[in-house]
DNA sequence: ACATAATATAGAGATATCGCAAATTATCAA
DNA sequence: TTGATAATTTGCGATATCTCTATATTATGT
């Protein structure tokens, strides 16, 4: 894998820029980084099943406070900006964070700005 | 110095978030890296004076294309967040970068993003 | 005091974001 | 197929951001 592939864009990191610029976004990352500790046990959180640490959008929605809607758009802007992914597995879509992005960001802050 | 005084709270990070969910603000951060290299020989870089590093608004302004109110409001933008500083000397307004705030925002996203 | 140069602030229209309720779509279960 | 649950999409009013022009402020030189 050469530098290329793994280093974000101006325009990705400015994406990712975006969608941390809200309070609550923040916060969802933050609690996706320990899901056994910050949701209850009944949570639908992913423990195996090849999507470990993946989190239902309605149990989020009930850690964060926010209308169902909001947490779903924000939890889609999350996304678009790579630093979460998401696994539809029956009527519930599990989110969780994409550690490759987050890394990737890590080193365009460190080396870019 | 102790741990949490060189460590950003949420609130100053999304602040600084928002500074840099824009492209331009982000270039303006990017070109202060190198003022020799980035601005022309006649441009006002301060080179001694202590505050080494320093550019005017004007040359600022030339460099990213923007108006002369645009360019100043988003250069106190970028104060606010802490991100450069400023000082006037004169009838010029100095801009640089705050490396120790950058730093800390470079700590914050390793440690709690 | 006056003219000039550098910067900041005010005001405004266009566009984007915030966060909700309601409507729609997808999946499961009886 | 009907009903229930989960999530997404749509529509909306409120607020914020973008970026400009015009004006005000601050500092310098005559």
């Amino acid at each position: 894998m050469n530098q290329e592939s793994n280093m974000l864009n101006d325009e990705q990191a400015v994406e990712i820029f975006k969608a941390l610029s809200n309070q609550i976004r923040v916060n969802i990352l933050q609690i996706l980084k320990d899901p056994d500790h910050n949701f209850s046990t009944q949570a639908h959180v992913i423990r195996e099943k090849g999507f470990d640490g993946g989190v239902c959008v309605s149990d989020i929605r009930s850690r964060v406070g926010l209308s169902q809607s909001t947490t779903s758009q924000y939890l889609s802007i999350l996304l678009q900006s790579g630093l979460v992914e998401m696994k539809r597995i029956g009527q519930w879509t599990y989110y969780r964070r994409n550690e490759v992005t987050i890394k990737q960001f890590e080193k365009y802050i460190g080396q870019k700005i």
